[in-house]
DNA sequence: TTGGTAATTAGCGAAATAACAAATTAAGAT
DNA sequence: ATCTTAATTTGTTATTTCGCTAATTACCAA
């Protein structure tokens, strides 16, 4: 949970799960969209898929990227009760 | 919306918003609280203001801090629309 | 005006982050 | 075995971030 946010810190990364929310893409397809050179772009996929937001699927030589959206959704549930349980008395 | 995430990868910028979901505070309490000193404490609370998460009030010599509700619930609701629209295929 | 308390700003060094080019691994085809 | 394509790892550099100490501002009281 804590490294979730600093993953989500780069707008880079923000970019690829909204791209990944519609669609499943490899790495290229990924960079082709992007300004970012292919290392750079390794790079912030190994830090989304250590923080298991995507999972990753070896056809060949490619490798297909999606988003967890288990992961996602638990997210999602976790930032609503960090800042808006007001009922919530400890 | 951009910067909101880069302001919530910090976990002493986190704590601070917990600890303001409770109850307003000053910076000296919130200060005594955490472990880094009032400076760095300060810098912190410059962000939050700057991002607009929290409000200040002078009051003599001390300032209260207090969660801005407002901008709270939309960034709750615009990181949900950032995320959770997988199914949504238009 | 002088003193005391609360909080901030200024300045510095250490650590983390992000980007790139170059080199390397992985898998399939010839 | 060799070649090609896709993607990653390595190594380097520049920028940003974080936390500290020291100095400064802001306010109130005597």
């Amino acid at each position: 949970m804590s490294d979730i946010f600093t993953t989500l810190a780069s707008s880079v990364r923000r970019d690829i799960l909204s791209m990944l929310k519609e669609c499943d893409m490899t790495a290229g397809e990924i960079a082709d969209k992007l300004t970012v050179t292919k290392p750079t772009l390794s790079g912030h996929l190994n830090i989304l898929k250590a923080a298991d937001l995507v999972i990753t699927e070896r056809q060949g030589t490619t490798i297909t990227y999606s988003l967890n959206t288990t992961v996602v959704d638990e997210l999602l549930a976790n930032l609503v009760g960090l800042l808006s349980n007001k009922d919530e008395k400890e």
